[in-house]
DNA sequence: GTTGATGCAAAGGCTTTGCAACTAA
DNA sequence: TTAGTTGCAAAGCCTTTGCATCAAC
């Protein structure tokens, strides 16, 4: 994955922000475009492994938190009592494999929009909705539970 | 809300699944089904507040999770990386307010229906979904992000 | 040189576990 | 009676915090 053009444009956005551009931030950065979502231990165990940088857990965790604070994370819903972080910040949906405790993007533009389209047409009551996330709890087996 | 018929309901299912009707698993169940979402912090204050038994925080958790092994609860997917239980185990959306950290279920069957018929007609290319958790982020000032 | 970021270590939440004591059946 | 449950305390994760040190600018 090339992921030089990301990292210009982060660092730009770290000069507009006044933020320092730090190897440790240049890397869970890098280590989020790499893995698309993760927890905040897999990505210090990224940055290690590609020996990129020094860092401690610590950082990982008020990096991760600031970035996301600035919107260039969203932190995915999750059953398992992490935290996970998604890279991705555009709509869209996740599968979700309970037993592996694995998520995967499901980057289909046309459901997506079909699917803001439904909620517009049917919107539950008494609300003002900022943001849908799907979750699709799946398996491999034969057959599937709700259809 | 009068808990009574559910609590004999219960009882006979302790009863099938060989399970021992104590004070404890009987409360956390009530507490469940009065809260109807709620963590295991939120199941203790409940026990205690009323008063209907002694219990400690592990008996809590234990219970919880062996009846949501049973299928009697189940998970809800959250961002506070706190595991939250549902009592109400049909299929329905939740609306959660971030801000507050709150969830409220929104029991529109209709809307379910529609949804998973939406799914049907646009399965996702590769899963066997399972479940659908559908996360409506909400907020109540004037305009929504998404429309 | 300044200002902000990181490392470190400690503490704080949430959750699980092991074992002895207890109790529902 | 006895198999299953709870209480208790300790430990295990995940995450945050405070402060001294360090480095990007």
């Amino acid at each position: 994955m090339n992921t030089a053009p990301d990292m210009e444009r982060f660092r730009s956005i770290l000069k507009t922000k006044g933020l320092k551009a730090t190897p440790q931030r240049l890397a869970v950065h890098e280590a989020m475009l790499d893995l698309g979502h993760a927890s905040a231990d897999m990505v210090r165990d990224w940055i290690l492994r590609k020996g990129k940088v020094a860092i401690t857990v610590a950082s990982v965790y008020n990096i991760l938190s600031q970035l996301t604070a600035m919107g260039l994370y969203r932190i995915i819903p999750s059953t398992s009592g992490v935290v996970w972080y998604d890279s991705l910040t555009k709509p869209h949906l996740h599968v979700y494999n309970r037993k592996r405790n694995e998520f995967k993007d499901l980057e289909d533009d046309a459901l997506m929009l079909k699917l803001q389209a439904f909620f517009k047409e049917n919107p539950p009551k008494g609300y003002k909705v900022d943001e849908i996330d799907v979750l699709l709890c799946c398996h491999r087996s034969r057959n599937s539970k709700i259809f």
